[in-house]
DNA sequence: TCTTGACCTTCCCATAATGGGAAGCCTTAT
DNA sequence: ATAAGGCTTCCCATTATGGGAAGGTCAAGA
């Protein structure tokens, strides 16, 4: 099979195929006599691991491991938990962070009156005036 | 000042102050004669305006935005809300998004034994048996 | 005055993962 | 035979940041 019934059939971008198999993410598929790539049902099963990987978020460089895994009989299912719980560790903190980022910045644009008047809130904390008062919409008090 | 020292009195540093010149989004830096940068008080202000949008997860275009509006004495507060409001929109979306992948992901390492033996529910999602059996791990029941 | 170390300059490269698009070859159906 | 659509490679762009090299500058101490 072709690059685009690959594609399709696994939901990669014909792109994100010869990308993957540059970096060496993919063995490098087979060409017809006129450079075409060749696919077989078992590259289109690993297209479709790594895209489900990539729906949950792991990088390319943990997918790389988690396929060598895989195709690992005698893996300890605990190093692909470990590759897991790290990941879940990573998604933990960045949540965090946006999390910390969304809770300042309602309390700076609920005090915002958001009308055609000038002052702005939002505008004094990124300018440093959590020195001024002690308001409630500061970002410092949520940092 | 030299950049070194408004680096760090902004907390930006030099790479990026020059960076965010180079883009635009600073004005250019007085020089001295034999080609330092110069740079005042203010423009300090103005690199921890940026440093704190920046903290808040405004991408470089939206806080180019805000350092018109902030520079605009007859700003409506309305048009700073709605960049913020949106930001949180995009803020939110995101949240989600990772939630939701590791809501799945701690499904998969939940039924995951983690210890010496092969079999593995992680990878037996990323391998698509969802087919398979009704098993509770799946991150299909979550997506 | 000379040296030395710290600081500055520009320029190029790298990151992660993906998409856009051009120029040109291949295949297939009409 | 010709057109359409698929394939190839190659280059560029994204976002924000850092690393590092090669070379100029400044300040302080010997």
């Amino acid at each position: 099979m072709n690059i685009g019934q690959a594609s399709t059939g696994s939901g990669v971008s014909a792109k994100m195929i010869r990308y993957y198999e540059s970096i060496g993410l993919m063995p490098a598929a087979g060409r017809t006599q006129s450079g075409y790539r060749v696919y077989s049902d078992r590259d289109v099963h690993l297209l479709r691991f790594v895209r489900r990987a990539r729906d949950l978020g792991f990088a390319l460089e943990d997918i790389r491991l988690l396929l060598g895994l895989w195709q690992d009989d005698a893996r300890p299912s605990a190093a692909v938990k470990d590759i897991a719980l790290k990941h879940i560790g990573e998604l933990t903190r960045k949540i965090a962070e946006l999390q910390a980022m969304k809770r300042s910045l309602q309390h700076l644009a609920e005090a915002c009156h958001g009308d055609a008047r000038p002052d702005c809130p939002i505008l004094d904390d990124l300018s440093g005036l959590d020195d001024a008062a002690g308001e409630a919409g500061s970002a410092a008090c949520c940092r």
